[in-house]
DNA sequence: CATAATGGCCGAATTAAATTCAGCATCAAT
DNA sequence: ATTGATGCTGAATTTAATTCGGCCATTATG
């Protein structure tokens, strides 16, 4: 296993582009982390010193931010999954409303655009669990009001993908923008 | 490194319940998988092997779906998130619109209780590649209309993780429930 | 109640992988 | 052309994963 003991938040060097080579190691490994340094090598096209080198600086340089375990929710009692939307007075980000952070419930806390403020998503044991969330969520000063989006199903939940698509067809009917 | 060779899918066993042991060690490699079984067994109080043991279970089990890597978005270009709303004629869940999970900038599709039908989570390179994903979505059949929430600043995004708060301060002004 | 059977753990031993290192090739800048 | 830096390879070494036999506790069973 690879015991990592180089800094990993600090140092990070000018960031050398992301070639080629490393997009398919950050591939490789968003799929699976656990294949060893030779079997890495290999669908790269890297010898096994090769590939760990890449893999050593892609960590050093951020690009990798963490190695985890994926956890099933239902394993660990927490099968209902929401999206909170939260208006607030005044700006949103305040240090009240992110102490909420330390719930383990709560995995994403976004500010975005649109008629809300802030985003969260969180996932809990019940809808009783949820409630109790979302009570201490409107105890914070400066929350206006909260409205919910129960997930029903989810069809894919994957991590950050290295690849881009090249290239979006066309869009019919669509003017040429300037920029 | 843990070359896992066993299922990992198949053969869920019953399920034998998570129990606290179990619960640490997901703590622990949730947070970083790289360790090794050593550091891992002695912040959870086993033996090298017995935490192997453990580990090996609970990837049986399906409790670990699987270890990643967690790229940073800026190192791959794709510095833009949003989540889509998309409302649909019918039934949204259709196989024209499961098919742009082929597109690596689409991280989540759920099906949600609410005013909407679909909500993804996408990732883009610039609000021109949002766009063209947007007008992908649109040529699909049954989309009628979506509102996207683009993302400013992500103050926390991270894993499940497998912890539950215990019990909630009972919300005031709260009459009980009688379930 | 005794006793077998099971499951989970430990420590030692073995195997496999991570990691280091000494060249070697390539490329860019002097 | 020469120097320096970068990134690669294959061999050697160190470290970790993995296997295994035995022990203990708990639970099922005669």
């Amino acid at each position: 296993m690879d015991t990592e003991t180089d800094d990993v938040q600090r140092n990070r060097q000018p960031a050398r582009e992301v070639d080629p080579i490393d997009r398919k190691i950050l591939g490789v490994l968003v799929d699976d982390a656990t294949i060893s340094y030779a079997e890495l090598g290999e669908r790269v096209g890297l010898s096994p010193p090769a590939a760990h080198e890449r893999v050593k600086r892609l960590r050093r340089s951020g690009a990798i931010r963490a190695t985890s375990a994926i956890i099933d929710p239902k394993a660990v009692k927490k099968p209902l999954l929401a999206f909170v939307h939260i208006d607030t007075r005044g700006w949103g980000k305040t240090p009240e409303l992110m102490a909420i952070s330390e719930c383990p419930e709560v995995e994403e806390i976004h500010s975005v655009a649109g008629d809300t403020c802030m985003l969260l998503k969180v996932r809990t044991e019940d809808t009783r669990a949820l409630e109790g969330l979302l009570s201490r969520i409107y105890e914070t000063p400066g929350v206006v009001s909260t409205r919910s989006y129960v997930v029903l199903s989810t069809y894919l939940e994957r991590p950050v993908q290295p690849d881009i698509t090249a290239e979006w067809p066309a869009p019919r009917h669509m003017a040429t923008p300037v920029y």
